[in-house]
DNA sequence: ATAAATAAAGAGTAAATTGTCTTATTTAAA
DNA sequence: TTTAAATAAGACAATTTACTCTTTATTTAT
């Protein structure tokens, strides 16, 4: 699994706030059209909002709104926000010691490997993710 | 993380078995040479044998063998066999109805992505990986 | 036959991840 | 200034993954 649950569902709560970015939503709102556990996505939503990705307004009127234009919002950030940099900056074979003097027996293809997926990360920003949405149904 | 820690284990086993091709190795002492749990890499070999990645032998001078040459054993096998087809199958955000009818934000994206990682796992024996291990220190 | 060595299997424990519920805290409107 | 609406935070429950321990089955050598 190449992303936690969490990010997953964080990757889906921006796409569906890049749609929306004149006034802030609601985490309940949001949890409910993208159909993910309410509080466990508030929990995402307050680590976005750490990681200013999202800002955040309490009380009446309040929600969650990106805090950027989503076109200079990367999904590489988004990973990093959720997941940390483990996936690619930790051995793939799991070996605390493993380096360019003592490499793995991955470790040349994996430094390969990862650096173009961090490359494509890099280039996947949010607007270009939102505009590969599914659009939603109208008529019914 | 891409892999899961059974996954990484078998690897590791797998290559260590592909520089001891002569006689069977027991689980135990394989263990000990790739420093994992002892037990929890049984399970992990007899799925390989399951797997028909390894032969296994019981009783006296028993112990586990690469079932075949390594240079044909591709690392997409091991991945397959340990953590099934989920990584290159599945949707990745998780949705169930994501398809190429109704794609999520991540669909096309993925889609080249995942046959690219395909292919490069296809590309890799395990003879491949056993070169690139770090060799172990003689003198001492 | 018997004993010893090995994998196979099963049941259980521990830790991490995922998900729920309740209570603060902040804000804006009435 | 009180009330309602929202996020923030904390404690907890459930599930999955990782790991351990014990027993059983099988094989070889004595």
């Amino acid at each position: 699994m190449l992303f936690s649950q969490s990010c997953k569902y964080a990757i889906r709560a921006l796409v569906h706030l890049t749609l929306k970015t004149d006034s802030p939503s609601l985490s309940r709102e949001i949890a409910g059209e993208i159909q993910v556990p309410e509080h466990f996505l508030a929990k995402i939503l307050q680590d976005l909002a750490r990681h200013h990705l999202l800002d955040s307004f309490k009380g009446r009127g309040g929600g969650f709104q990106l805090a950027r234009a989503p076109e200079h919002i990367s999904l590489r950030e988004i990973v990093l926000a959720v997941d940390g940099n483990g996936l690619t900056e930790n051995c793939i074979l799991g070996l605390p010691s493993c380096s360019a003097d003592s490499p793995c027996a991955m470790h040349d293809w994996w430094a390969q490997q990862r650096r173009e997926l961090k490359e494509m990360l890099e280039g996947q920003s949010l607007a270009d993710l939102a505009h590969n949405e599914t659009p939603k149904k109208i008529n019914e």
